[in-house]
DNA sequence: GTGAAAGCGCTAACAT
DNA sequence: ATGTTAGCGCTTTCAC
């Protein structure tokens, strides 16, 4: 590749001139100038970013650690990141890791080789304690999705426990008053923090959640599937599900239907996260926003901020995922 | 951040040595390896990837130039090249940059900045011409999702034009004889290519399509509505409707079971893509998979293997889509 | 086995 | 306004 060097002795100055027309810096004679861009354009020459990464100490790049690519909720929050990169004149670099705390670390790492100006890190298997050692000694870090209170200023969260609440709230505002939950077997808090603020919500208003209401699956389509037969094969009473996501909601609509249920004449069903799924559903499914786009942009504003001093944190850190009332929920009357 | 140098001093040797451990380089003597190995996890040294990329000449890094990371068509194909890069410890650089050439043009000069080892790169706004300059240039290039016959040895791409054929024989095997056709207003090759296809098949069959049954749209789920729409309005009878896409078909059916048609009953609706919500549509869509997963592999590997000498090209690289029977279409019979 | 030295391509301070 | 120089952190000869 051309280097600054060719382009100078092209020129027939030194390198540092070359140098300064590519910047745009200052003093240096139009006509030089004129000629110089013209050799950068003949001669192909683009500035080798690792050099001057490693002259400046900035990347230009903004990392981020996802489990996946293809899954459409971290899709949207590369996205959200990218976003906010691009305004930025920066480039998003994505290292994948999930499943194990090793390949989360693993991901980590090799952003931190990268010397991303910050990373935004989405992470489920790292222990607290070591997330939070982490976090004290990269202070460009910022953590999405999850809640440390010892480093409350570099998360982005969403109130999970809220959503439940908020849930239960929408389902007894329609006169609903027995209940089932479809929840998550993965090992993470979100579903346990939604089902906490559903169960705790009905007891204000002095209903007991009934445990034999409850059922796990896996957080997918199958999953919700398996779950609603498990629900309909205990005879259990109920006349609405809070389901754990968009996709377990749509399967256990799915089984729900094909044993002749009606959704929501017979049963209301509630999900979480409004995918895009939830739009095209049918009946269309009411649900708890998690607005993940919007939680990304701030997270990558916040993070650049703090790859930057002074640190400021005013950004915005806590979410509230927000009813969206579709068609799967309905009044209760019998 | 520590570095070389901060570890050789505190072990007491050359940061030459320390290169060597951090390397697993030859001849370096037990006692000291240990040491060394010691520093470096006490210090949190980190090897610094820029001055590495400098050096050596390798970036580790493979980028890939899509329009939008959220959509999953996208995110699917940035996972598929994802997949290779962790496979042969790389890391994935996302350039984002679409809707006009000059947008396209600078997402790829991002990656040449970069260093990038190699670039898969999806482009639809660029100019033939201008690509094969580029690609003439670049041998590190690999072009997804389009073919151009000057560097066919460089683009993996979808048969559209036989997508289209399949999707007319699937039809034609179901009796139907009066077509309608959903395609997209976007200035690109792909849909005039899916219904050149249909139309041949057709044509093959001695059946005329009658151009008053064709309806462009925007290729979201409201232009399929739209479309749709205007095909009603239009009062042309027709029994199956070849569209665009999923997304598009989703929304015709929509569309259609508003104003009291069902569908397979009414009208056979076939998509194209055979993306996730195809599955979960009701009616299940049947429609022409695009394995663009698989593809973004294959391009992976060979733009891998083009960035290293000696060529060799024995990839696969055209991909027939393939017909996924699910349930909205149906025969005819009236 | 280990160290000294050069140099990757660039920026930035310092000269002129 | 332009050139000279040092050095970013690392790998890689080449000596010893």
């Amino acid at each position: 590749m051309t280097t600054l060097k060719d382009i100078a002795k092209a020129a027939g100055v030194s390198h540092a001139t070359v140098s300064r027309v590519v910047n745009n810096g200052p003093k240096v004679g139009p006509v030089l100038r004129d000629k110089i861009h013209k050799l950068i354009i003949e001669m192909g020459y683009r500035p080798n970013a690792n050099a001057r990464a490693l002259v400046t100490n900035k990347s230009t790049t903004i990392g981020v650690v996802i489990p996946d690519v293809s899954d459409p909720f971290f899709a949207t929050l590369a996205n959200g990141i990218d976003k906010v990169s691009r305004q930025q004149n920066m480039q998003l670099l994505i290292s994948t890791g999930s499943l194990s705390a090793e390949s989360e670390r693993e991901a980590i790492n090799l952003l931190l080789e990268r010397r991303c100006e910050t990373i935004v890190i989405h992470s489920k298997k790292i222990a607290d304690d070591e997330l939070i050692t982490l976090f004290k000694a990269h202070p460009h870090f910022v953590l999405i999705d999850r809640y440390i209170a010892d480093i409350k200023d570099r998360c982005v969260w969403l109130d999970n426990n809220e959503g439940g609440k908020i849930a239960a709230r929408h389902l007894l505002a329609l006169k609903h008053r027995q209940f089932a939950c479809i929840t998550s077997t993965f090992d993470i808090d979100d579903p346990k923090l939604r089902l906490a603020g559903f169960v705790d919500e009905l007891a204000k208003a002095n209903i007991t959640f009934d445990s034999k209401n409850l059922v796990s699956a896996e957080p997918t389509l199958q999953g919700g599937e398996i779950a609603a037969q498990t629900l309909l094969a205990s005879g259990q009473d109920f006349s609405a599900i809070f389901v754990y996501n968009d996709a377990m909601a749509i399967g256990a609509i799915s089984t729900l239907e094909d044993n002749g249920y009606s959704v929501p004449k017979d049963v209301s069903i509630i999900g979480f996260d409004d995918v895009l799924l939830a739009r095209y559903s049918r009946p269309k499914l009411t649900t708890l926003q998690y607005p993940i786009d919007l939680m990304a942009q701030h997270a990558a504003q916040l993070a650049l901020r703090n790859s930057q001093e002074p640190r400021i944190a005013t950004n915005k850190l806590k979410f509230i995922p927000q009813l969206i009332k579709r068609e799967s929920t309905s009044t209760y009357f019998k």
